[in-house]
DNA sequence: AAGGAATATTCTTGTCAAGGAATATTTGTA
DNA sequence: TACAAATATTCCTTGACAAGAATATTCCTT
C-alpha cells in the first residue's frame, strides 16, 4: 500500500454530493421511510429513488429493513461519526494561530538565496 | 424559492469528493503551500494542480495569496465550520433512542386498515 | 391462481468533469 | 531586452453518472 488518500473516504462524500441524495438524507433525518414515501415527498420517480437509495446504501449511509412488500430505509450513524471525526481533526489547522503563512514566506525567501 | 435543497451545500461536498482535491486539502492541513510544491508532493502535473486548486478556491475551500511569481494556497475555515454544523445537526437523528422504526411500522400497519 | 402494489433492474442517451497536451500570462533575472 | 520560472488557461478526448422509459421481481390480496 502506498500512502495514498490519507483523508476521509471520498466515496461517502460523492454519495452525499448529489442533490437528490442530500435531500433523501435530510428527509430521513426525521425517521425511517419507505421508498414510496421518499419518492412522493421529494417528487422523484420511483426508479430514480430506488437508484439513489442503492447508492446511499452501498456507501453505508443508509440501511434497509425489508418489511413484506416495502423496504424501509434509515440513516446509519457510522458515516456521520466518520465525517465528524474528520472535520474535528481540522480544528488546529484552521485556527488563525496556526496560520504560519508568515513563516512560509520567510522560508521561500531564504531558499531564493541558493 | 421552493424549499428545495435544505441540507448542506452540495458543491462543497463535490469539491471535496475528488481524491486529488481531498489530497490537496489534507496536504494544506500542515500550512500554506505554493502550486509547485503541491504538485510536487502529490505527484500531479502543474496544470491539473492549478485546475483542482481553482475548483477548491471557487468553492471557498481555499484562498490564494499572490506573492510575486507564486500563488500560495491555504485552507479557509468557513466550509469546515459549515460541515461541522451540519454533521452536528444529525446528533439526534442518529442516536438509537430516536430510532422510531417500531413506531413507523405500527403506523404502516394501521394505514393498511383503510 | 390472478391481479395489483411496491420496489429493483436494465438499457439507452445526454451531460459534465477530469486528464493530457499545448500554450498563454505574469514576474523575476541575466 | 531576452530568457527562464511559476502559474493559469484552452482545446480535445474519454469515462462516469444521472434521468427516462420500459420491464423484471417480490409479495400481498381476493
Amino acid at each position: 500500500m502506498s500512502g495514498k488518500n490519507p483523508g476521509l473516504d471520498t466515496t461517502t462524500l460523492s454519495a452525499l454530493a448529489e442533490p437528490n441524495r442530500m435531500d433523501i438524507v435530510e428527509l430521513l433525518r426525521d425517521g425511517p421511510l419507505t421508498v414510496g414515501e421518499i419518492a412522493d415527498r421529494l417528487g422523484l420517480r420511483q426508479p430514480q429513488a430506488s437508484k439513489h437509495l442503492k447508492v446511499l446504501s452501498d456507501n453505508g449511509i443508509l440501511e434497509v429493513k425489508a418489511e413484506a412488500n416495502r423496504r424501509i430505509y434509515k440513516l446509519r450513524p457510522e458515516p456521520f461519526h466518520a465525517l465528524d471525526s474528520w472535520v474535528k481533526s481540522f480544528r488546529l489547522a484552521i485556527e488563525d494561530r496556526f496560520d504560519n503563512l508568515e513563516d512560509y514566506l520567510l522560508d521561500l525567501q531564504n531558499k531564493e538565496k541558493s
